[in-house]
DNA sequence: CTGTTAGCGCGTTCAA
DNA sequence: TTGAACGCGCTAACAG
């Protein structure tokens, strides 16, 4: 800059004002600001000078979890950074996915990056980003969980919604299963009885299985007979294999609540090549009424992550919106085998809500 | 920095080398600065001037496309992220998604975003934000195209593929068609025949239409008859009134190529609802080979754009690694009509490959 | 309308 | 092993 001022025969100043305040330079100085800069191929205020001077980068953080790798082939994930990139757009915000992938140095890179403040996709409680996140100072908001002092909150009552749609999976079943997210950052596949949800360091995994097992009990059934399976990834062929050892098990399941659509899919994969009927054999239900949750008539628990990323991104730019903005939601079709008493039609399926949310939209503290 | 100097009775230096050479500093010396950075809540090192200071940011600026609204509902999109997601995971750089909205102040938020080289998703030919790019004197990697000085292209040959696929899908048709994507910035739905590929500003999209005439003309079919529907997005629902409206014509439609598998999924639905049988008296055909076209029979176009994200990725850090690392090639599945050659079992199809690229992969210069 | 001064927070250079 | 000086490129505040 100091170049072009020379260059133009004026000060760094008018420079400076030809970039930011073009009203308080004359249209002659700017003239000869313009040719020297375009001589010297200069290309306006350096973004990091800028940054350093103004003291904020216009810029939000966002954390995908514990890799990023497997972010992106999350759908949940996409749609809602799809509400964080809304809001940005429109504010001017740049968005910064933080490159997280597991390793030791991932809490450096968290304050190495030139952010205002961050949103983070839900991850384990003992997580070292998130004290990476806190050490950092800036603000931060949390989708799902774990909830943190100090950090935002942006997340449905899964245990509720879990215990809705569980009531609607597991009545009349003898032997239920559930199909989970990964119970540990090993990822390990697993397939157990009786798991104790309190165990789970996911936050979102473990209300959910909270959810399921209040429905449990409240249908009278013994949480220690329900098996609990959970997959590497959210994937459907994963989600094929475990539900096919589900029905060779000696008392073969006779209904399945999964945690995403794409799990569950899987699930009515498997029981079309064991020729089990849904839903008079096996009842079946996921999560997030995707497009394909409509097309194979599965039962989901709606919400709406767009919103909620939208929402995510005002709290982060402390623009505080009011609370609740959204909600969830148990939408019934034919593989739970409820009767149907809507039509649901290819593309248009209309939504029954029910259920209600026990705790409010967004919390900044509170116990997960 | 300097208060934390004062507090620990040390030099700023030493606080800097604390964080950035711990071995030129005495364990004593370093135990002093941890204690001062801990009491006043210093997080170390500013990461706006860290940049100031070397003259890099070590994040990646992504642009995608004309409108970030858009951008993320579009799988290809996320794919292509997903690849670039990866190479800055391992590489610890940051991926900046740059705030375009549509309007004149994008250029102005391309030259504002601290960032180190670009990568482009696909736009228009005369996109002004190109020029901001060029104009910021930074490297810049642009997927599928525009093609343009200084600007390194990661693309397959779309044209030859269009080609290759539209030599399957119109193979033995007499009324073909082709839904395409936007053909022009305004994005409005058209329906019309002998349209002129190059009018059209997008180069994928124009690139893919002249393959597919190629391959009409190859087929002594006249080009001036084929009726070309362009939808405002990439949306299944859309495609379906589209090809609705071509089945209801004086000469209905026997063939439609479609530039995406959520496009050709749209003309599968249609024909159901027409009770048109597939392939005997309606071809049709997608392009990227989801896993939704495998599990409808669809034949599609394959590529890997996870690879092409990486690749561009690992070009915008100069890694300049050798060309043509991908390809494209043509899944021919049931509904394009050809004798099945192979099993195509669900989710676990087996690719046959065919055709192959007149230009190489990657190219940073030529014609579009 | 334009210029001068000062400092954002850091790290390289060179000297001690 | 540590320190002092300097400048990375920019802009707020205050002259003029």
């Amino acid at each position: 800059m100091s170049q072009v001022a020379a260059r133009a025969g004026v000060s760094v100043m008018t420079v400076s004002y030809t970039y930011n305040r073009v009203d308080r330079v004359s249209a002659e100085s700017r003239e000869k600001v313009l040719q020297a800069a375009a001589e010297l191929g200069y290309a306006g205020p350096d973004p990091a000078a800028r940054s350093l001077r103004y003291g904020n980068t216009r810029t939000l953080g966002v954390i995908l979890g514990e890799h990023l790798t497997y972010a992106f082939d999350n759908p949940q994930a996409v749609t809602f950074l799809a509400g964080i990139a809304e809001v940005c757009a429109d504010r001017g915000y740049g968005m910064l996915i933080v490159p997280i992938a597991g390793g030791a140095e991932d809490s450096l890179r968290v304050s190495e990056v030139a952010v205002d403040a961050f949103i983070i996709w839900t991850t384990t409680d003992d997580d070292p980003v998130l004290d990476a996140v806190s050490g950092s100072g800036r603000p931060a908001v949390i989708h799902g969980g774990p909830v943190r002092a100090g950090f935002k909150l942006v997340s449905i009552d899964n245990r509720a919604a879990a215990f809705a749609m569980g009531m609607k999976t597991f009545a009349g079943a003898h032997r239920p299963a559930i199909l989970s997210f990964p119970l540990d950052s090993s990822r390990k596949t697993v397939l157990a009885a009786g798991i104790d949800p309190d165990t789970v360091r996911f936050p979102v995994t473990r209300q959910r299985l909270l959810g399921y097992r209040d429905a449990i009990e409240a249908l009278g059934l013994d949480w220690n007979d329900v098996v609990v399976g959970a997959t590497a990834t959210n994937n459907e062929g994963e989600a094929r294999s475990l539900a096919e050892t589900m029905f060779a098990l000696e008392q073969p399941i006779d209904a399945i609540a999964a945690m995403s659509d794409d799990l569950a899919l899987g699930v009515l994969d498997a029981a079309t090549s064991a020729q089990l009927t849904v839903p008079e054999t096996l009842s079946v239900s996921g999560w997030d009424n995707s497009r394909a949750s409509a097309l194979h008539q599965l039962s989901s628990v709606a919400q709406n992550l767009r919103a909620q990323g939208a929402l995510a991104a005002r709290l982060a730019l402390g623009e505080e919106p009011g609370l609740a903005p959204d909600d969830w939601s148990v939408v019934v079709r034919a593989s739970t085998g409820e009767p149907a008493t809507q039509r649901t039609e290819h593309g248009n399926t209309p939504i029954r809500r029910m259920g209600a949310n026990r705790e409010p939209f967004v919390r900044s503290d509170g116990l997960s």
